[in-house]
Formats: structure tokens, sequence, C-alpha cells
RNA sequence: GGGCGGUUAGCUCAGUUGGUUAGAGUGCUACGUUGACAUCGUAGAGGUCAUUGGUUCGAAUCCAUUACCGCCCACCA
């Protein structure tokens, strides 16, 4: 036994533990046959990123799973690593670069690659550090990088593979330009943010005629790139002009009118301008009716020479001039006001403006059946289950995968050109004569790395029969994976396509989608909004466990948390809670004078004993339950219900008292208090990893080198659940509050004590009996006895708790009138539940229909209320 | 526009096959610092279970409707 602080320093503890874990490599992992194993590999988080709520909340879920498996004897793997991220990481050194008045393009390509990785050696390796403050049991032997080399070779692999099969291709398509970073970004990559803008509606002349159509459209300088008027087949008002043509404004060109069933004819004017090469809609129609696709904005949208005299201008700029010529030539109508959604770069912020650009696709259908089988057979399952509907929806309707992103940061798409005839190339290494090839530009999409991970992080790229493979062969498929909703399609669904079309095998067996973190009023937590806690600066202030602890406590599954630092009072309360507890134990041992263990058989006798065994494996049913059910919170809620309001609230109150009273027994007791008290550190040391191993080293004189995170997780012996004695003691319980009840509301002081005669029946006098130094010590009475004495010509105030009436003696004169109050009041509420009851019993058809033991428990209640409604009459008219 | 989730005490949430006088934590109020813990203890107040209707002997629980909040998908010029 060691001295115990008075209070946990946590700060030096986790210190003290992480060092602990690391140096003696307690969390590395290697593939042991015949061992069953438990694998995860974790959310790459961005290379550039720093630990936020949504980090700490995942992590510390998986962690847990880690740290539970890990004591039930799995041989637990969690992979740590982190994500090149393209266009973030991109962004962040080009912005480094705008600080000195510079761009990529003054580097080049190869240097300004060579930049990034210095800035990421520099800044990359924070997010990790914040891991291993979080205490994550990640084996950090195993950290990967989606850019490592062996990582790398898998997505051209794939790429090559993928090529091979004709399930990628390029193709000119409309892609979401990001004109800011200057690259195509994929449909996921982008939001929608509400806009007031304007309707302009223009005149369109017919050809050969001074009769007009009208269009409606917000974009006018896209005119440029009109190729057609198009109006819905059912339109009367336009039958006319099918088939002709009319004048493009501000142009010599002529456009066809056509008839397409997409065109809505409530909106504008039921007419609108076809603009293949900015619209996604335009474009299809455009495909329909064999239109030409005209480009009028270059890469950084500005006009091009499509626009004539407004070319060079940027989009607003050319917008107001080309809005005033066409008034000055009557060719503008009206304008009105608009409110519509415009299509935001996740990354920069910048509108994005559908390009027409050739783009490398991957046709997913075909990827796409296999990945929705196993999720509907249940191969792999999901929590909480109604994701499956939202994957289900997206996988059956799932569209082409634009891979290209015209940046410097990622894979280089491994293809080469021949710079004579065109050829193309298609390989994972550079064509031998390097002189007459050059390499398609563009990089890849991050995610096209990402969703190889659960693969290329046990080196899939080594042969499959290779030895080298047996990581692969052992750790996959993974068993758990926890991640944040938003990513299902951009990760989760993609990672099991991948999975299936090289492995034939799911990826991992169960998804646990956590809950989004929030504010105290339910808004997201962003950076932008401001209304964003600082993780660490949390953990700093309040300790690690507490925080892991609070927001786990706070997470129900399929729920979003609603964080307020405040709420990390419930975590520190409660690790404070758990080390004193501890500390009581262990310094009522060291105080402790009796050096023989009479009493051994206190297990089998003590009631105390067999009661909070009960209770305990009761709770342990429950705990290992809510972890397999993935209900964390519960999992937390459970165990802390059971450390304070039963632990620390009756059985260490019970231990004291049973100490005192039978100090020749001590031993035995503390020893019994002990063993209890270090399986709740086992049970909680999954959620709160730094003070139960603090704790653990404290009660234990041989453990210097053995860590909890290996003892084994506690299980429920159903055995010893005792249903009658729990009833026996929450009867004790609500006999105890009873009294404490009566002597606050007569005003008698604590440390007063008191005397209290109970009437009861003989069986309940029986159990009372077995308790009366507890009910002596926890009541501060100095007797207690039962009420076959006379009690007339004594002042008392009286109670009724359970089958027991209970007399409190009075030495000062008592407030009747406040006590029959009470009682009155007690027998009104009684009266009340007493009809209903009543009424219930008295229905033909409620004890006709009703099962048995359904009405058998009705009666039941009657009969007892029944009773408890005559004592308190009684007394009542006592007083 | 389509889909999904939520609405229970001031706040955060339990309430999982319909059968409790609807619970917990936190906050609030009163009292308490004599040996684990004031980051504490004891006691107390506090709810028409969002609305309306239905099924049923019986509904917080099942069904339908409405309202509000949130999320996802699609995006209409």
């Amino acid at each position: 036994m060691k001295e115990v602080p008075k209070k946990f320093d946590f700060t030096n503890s986790e210190l003290k533990w992480q060092k602990f874990w690391e140096e003696n490599r307690l969390y590395e992992s290697h593939p042991i046959e015949g061992k069953k194993k438990y694998s995860v590999v974790i959310p790459p988080p961005n290379v550039t990123g720093i630990l936020h709520f949504g980090h700490m909340l995942n992590n510390t879920i998986q962690d847990i799973y880690c740290r539970w498996k890990r004591m039930q004897g799995y041989e637990v793997c969690w992979v740590p690593g982190t994500d090149h991220a393209g266009i973030a990481t991109q962004v962040m050194v080009e912005k480094e670069l705008a600080k000195n008045g510079k761009t990529k393009y003054d580097l080049g390509r190869e240097k300004f690659i060579e930049l990034v990785w210095e800035w990421k050696k520099k800044n990359g390796g924070t997010i990790q550090r914040q891991l291993k403050k979080l205490g994550a049991s990640v084996d950090w032997s195993r950290e990967r990088f989606t850019f490592d080399e062996g990582l790398s070779l898998n997505v051209r692999k794939v790429f090559v593979d993928l090529y091979g099969k004709g399930l990628i291709y390029k193709g000119k398509r409309i892609v979401n330009w990001d004109p800011d970073s200057q690259t195509a970004v994929s449909d996921d990559e982008i939001f929608y943010q509400e806009r007031k803008d304007k309707l302009y509606f223009i005149k369109y002349v017919l050809e050969g005629s001074d009769d007009f159509i009208t269009i409606a459209t917000t974009r006018p300088e896209t005119m440029f790139g009109d190729t057609a008027v198009a109006v819905n087949p059912k339109d009367n008002r336009y039958k006319k002009f099918t088939g002709r043509k009319v004048h493009l404004p501000l142009t010599d060109r002529l456009i066809p009118v056509i008839e397409d069933d997409y065109v809505d004819m409530e909106f504008g004017t039921g007419a609108l301008k076809i603009t293949p090469a900015h619209d996604l809609n335009d474009f299809e129609v455009g495909q329909r009716h064999k239109l030409e696709s005209v480009t009028v904005l270059t890469k950084d949208s500005l006009l091009n020479e499509h626009a004539g005299e407004f070319q060079g201008l940027k989009i607003d700029d050319a917008r107001g001039k080309i809005l005033a010529r066409l008034k000055s030539e009557d060719l503008l109508v009206k304008v009105e006001d608009f409110v519509h959604n415009v299509a935001v770069s996740d990354r920069t912020k910048a509108v994005i403006e559908p390009y027409l650009s050739e783009q490398w696709f991957v046709s997913m259908k075909k990827l796409a059946g296999p990945a929705i089988d196993v999720v509907r057979n249940d191969k792999i399952k999901f929590y909480p289950e109604r994701y499956k509907k939202v994957y289900f929806h997206w996988m059956e309707n799932i569209r082409d995968w634009c891979i290209s992103r015209q940046l410097w940061w990622g894979h280089q798409i491994p293809i080469w050109y021949h710079k004579q005839s065109g050829e193309i190339y298609c390989d994972v290494n550079p064509p031998s004569d390097t002189e007459n090839w050059v390499q398609d530009e563009d990089v890849l999409d991050t995610w096209f790395s990402s969703w190889l991970w659960p693969l290329s992080v046990f080196g899939w790229e080594n042969n499959e029969n290779d030895r080298l493979n047996e990581n692969l062969n052992y750790y996959y498929p993974t068993d758990f994976l926890s991640t944040a909703p938003e990513i299902i399609f951009l990760w989760v669904a993609r990672m099991i396509m991948a999975g299936m079309e090289y492995k034939h095998e799911v990826p991992f067996r169960e998804v646990y989608f956590h809950s989004t973190v929030r504010d105290g009023r339910g808004v997201k937590m962003s950076k932008t909004l401001g209304n964003y806690s600082d993780a660490i600066e949390l953990m700093d202030k309040y300790g690690t466990d507490a925080l892991r602890f609070t927001i786990i406590y706070l997470a129900p599954l399929g729920n979003d948390v609603l964080f307020d630092e405040e709420k990390t009072q419930i975590g520190r309360n409660f690790v404070t809670k758990l080390w004193n507890a501890g500390r009581f134990i262990m310094m009522m041992k060291e105080k402790n004078v009796f050096t023989d263990r009479l009493g051994d058989e206190i297990e089998e006798v003590d009631i105390t004993e067999k009661w909070i065994q009960s209770r305990f494996n009761a709770t342990l049913e429950e705990a290992n339950r809510f972890l397999r059910e993935y209900r964390l919170n519960d999992y937390a809620k459970t165990i802390y219900n059971f450390v304070w309001s039963e632990f620390c609230d009756w059985y260490i109150e019970f231990i004291k008292i049973d100490i005192n009273n039978s100090p020749e027994r001590s031993n035995a007791i503390l020893d019994n208090a002990m063993k209890h008290y270090e399986s709740i550190l086992k049970v909680l040391h999954p959620v709160m990893p730094y003070v139960t191993e603090e704790l653990w080293h404290l009660t234990g004189n041989d453990r210097d080198n053995r860590s909890i995170s290996f003892e084994e997780f506690p299980v429920s012996d159903r055995g010893r659940i005792d249903e009658r004695i729990e009833t026996d003691v929450e009867k004790l319980k609500l006999l105890i509050s009873a009294v404490r009840n009566l002597r606050t509301e007569n005003g008698i002081e604590p440390s007063q004590k008191s005397h209290l005669y109970i009437a009861a029946p003989s069986d309940t006098k029986a159990m009372i009996s077995k308790f009366e130094n507890q009910i002596l010590k926890l009541c501060n009475l100095e007797i207690f006895e039962f009420a076959d004495k006379k009690l007339e010509g004594k002042q008392y105030a009286s109670a009724v708790s359970g089958e027991s009436e209970i007399y409190l003696l009075l030495n000062a004169s008592l407030n009747t009138e406040k006590q029959s109050e009470k009682i009155a009041k007690e027998i009104d509420d009684l009266k009340r539940y007493l009809t209903t009851l009543e009424k219930k019993l008295s229905n033909e058809s409620f004890l006709n229909k009703a099962a048995t033991d359904v009405v058998e428990r009705e009666k039941q209640k009657h009969a007892e209320s029944k009773e408890k409604l005559n004592k308190l009459l009684r007394l009542n008219q006592n007083n």
C-alpha cells in the first residue's frame, strides 16, 4: 500500500502513464497464431488537423472498444495515421507562400511539393501528440500516412487495375469547378448556401420577325454559351416558335428553339436558355438534342473570347455591363428578386462554377452491387441501424466518381501520353523511355487513397501470397469502424466497395456512426462560427479522463451531443468521487490495527457483502451488455450510478459501521471492499484510462510493471444476484430516508441523538433487526425498539415506510399542524391512487382481458396501499 | 421537393416486446464542515410525457395527423 495523495494530480499522472504505455510498447500488436484478434483502423485525420471535439469523441469511442477487447484477451491492433488531404493541405501551404507575395507557380510543381513535405514535417505532428494526450491506445509502430510509399503504390495499383477493367474513363463532363483553387471538386466537397439574387428576364428575338421569347436567368453572363432556347413540349404558348431560330442577344449568332420535358412551364416564363457548358442540366439537354457546348469562362472565371467585347472581365463586372447593354437595346424586360441555393466549395468557400472539362471518372455501378449486398445481409452492421437506409438510397442511385483534381499535392495520375503519337500508357511505374512521354498533370482525389485504408495499412501492396502479408491475413477484415455520419458516402461506402472488389471480403464488420457534437444551444461546433471549445484546453483544465467520461456520458447512440464546458463537471466530480472512495478504503486499511483475519467467512454471512455483490454483478451484466450494444452512454451511466449511489452512498457507509461494531473482522471486510473497488477500476478503465491506472498502481504493491489495461474485464456472476436481499436493502434505505426526513422536518439537530419506535409485521421486524447497527448509526439514534410498548403520553413524530410505522420521539414540542398536514396530503394522494386501482379492479374487461399476472400485481398493489392508508389514518388520529 | 431522426422536470437525457402514483443527473431551495469526498452530505420543490384524433380493459410507449427543431439527399433556370 502506498501513500495516497489527497487529490488526483491528473497533469502528472497523464504524462507518467503515457510514458509508461509507450516505453513498454504495451499497445503494439503482432499477429499471434491461434489468438483471437480485434483490429481497428483510425479514420485518418488531415495531416494539417488539430484535435476537435468530433475527434475526441470518435477516438474515445474507439479507445473504449480497444481497451475493452484487450481486457477480454483479444490481440488488439488499432492502427493510427493521417491523410494527406489534397486541397486542405495545399491551400494551407499556398497561404504561407502568399504571405511572402509568392504563388506556387513561382516555385514550380516539384519545388512546391518539396515545400509541402517540409511543412508537414514541421507542423504535421500535432494531432498525433493530441491523440497521445487523449490516451488513445493505438499501435504507434504502425502509423501510416496516405502518401507513404506503400500506400501510394496501392493507389496506382488500383488505378491501373480499374483502368484495365474499363472502369476508369476520361470524359468531358460538367464538374464542380472551384475557381479559387482552380480544381474540380466532387459533389461531396461542396455545400449549398441560400443567396439573395436577381432573376433577369431577357428578350430573344425571333429570326425574321419582331416577335420574341422572353427567358428568365440568374446568369446573364453565360448567354454567350447559349446554344438553344428550350420550352416544354406541352406548352402551347410557344408552339409557334419551336423549330425556328432566335437571335442570341449581343451577338450575331442564331440558336434554335427546342422542346424538352425538363423545362418547367410554371417557372419564370416557361422558356429556358440552354448553356450546356455551364450547367449540368443544360448539358444533359444538350446531349439529348446534340447541341454544341460553348465554354465562355476561363479556369479562373473570366469571360473568354466568346464573350466578344466583354472578354477578360470578371463575372460580376461582366454581368453589370451586359445588363446595361441589354437595357440600352431594349432587350431587358424586367428584374425580380430571387432566392436560390448557390453551390460553394467546402474548402475555399468560393462559389462553384459548373464547368465543362476533361476529367477522370470511376464508373461506380458495378462496384456498388456487392457493397449493397453485404450491408443488406448484415455482413456489415450499422449502428444506429437507420443509416442503412441512407446508404442504400445513395448506393442504388450512385453516380460516377470524378477522381481527378487539378492540384499538385496528391497522387499524380499514373497515365502517360506519348508526346508524338498521343498514345496512352497506364502503369504503376513510368515508361522506361521518359523522354517521349509526359505524365497526366492531374492528381487523384484524396478519397482515392482513403478508400483503400483498411487494406493499405496492413501492407496490401505486398504480394497477396507473400508471408509479408501475414498482417493483412491476420487483421483483415477489421472488426470495428467508428466514424462521423457525414462521411458515410465519401469514405465508408467506398471502403466497402474497395474491400469487396479487391479482397472479396468486407473491410470491417461493425460500423458505429457517432454523434455530432454541438454547443449548448444545439448549433454544430465549428471554428468559423466561433462556438468552438478547444478540446485540448479543456483536457488541461479538467483532466482527460473527466472530459472523456463526460462526452461519453452525454452521447447517446444516434443522437447529437450538446456540449457545454459546464458539463465537464460531471466527469470531473466523478473522477474525484472515485479517487476519494479508493483513498478512504486504503486509509482504513492503513489504520487498521488488527492483523489477524478473523471472519474470513464474511462473504457467506454478511448481508452487506451479499448485497453489494448482488448489485455489482447486476451492474456488470448491464455494463457488458451496453458495451456489446454500442450504448456507451448507458455503460457510463450504469457504472456512475453504481459507484456513486450504491458503492459510496451505502456500501461504504455500511462497512464503516460493520468495522466499528466488529473491529476484529475489519481485515476481511476491507479486503472485500478493496476487491470490489479494484473491479470497479477495471470496469471503468476503458473510459477513464489514466485515473484507473493510477489507482490500480496505488492499491497494489506488486504492480510496478503491470498495467491495468491487460487485467481481465469483470463479467457478471449471475449466481451472486440475490433479489431477496436487494429488496430487503431497498426497504431498509426507504426506512432510513423516512427517519432522516422526520428528523429534518422536526428540526432535530444532526448531532442530536434520538429515540425511535417501529411497529411492523413480524417478518419485517426480523429484517429490520438484522440492520440494527446501520439504522442506529445512519439515523443517529441512541436507541430503536419495536413499538410494543405504549406510546401514550409521549411526544413523537410519525410516518409510514413500507409495512412499518415509525415513531420518532421528540423532546421539544411537536409542530403537530405541519405533521398532520403532511400526513393528510399523503392520505389524499393514496386515496386517489386507490380509486384508480379500484376502478381498474372492478372493470370486467380488465379482469377478463388483462394477463393474470398483471391482475395479480394490481390486486397486490391495492392490498398494500389499503394497509398503508389504514396506518396513515391511525397516525392522523393519534395526532 | 424527397427521406430520416427528435420533441418527457429550468437544462441534458433514461423510460427496448403497452400494465409505475413517469425516473436519473445537473441546476434550484433549506439545513449541515465531529475523520474519504463542500468537486461533499441530508432533505425538499419541480412534469397535462409537443398537438389532435384513433386502436386498446389500459398509451409517454402502437397507428395517423399537425406544429416546431435538427440532419441527409436532390437542386428548378
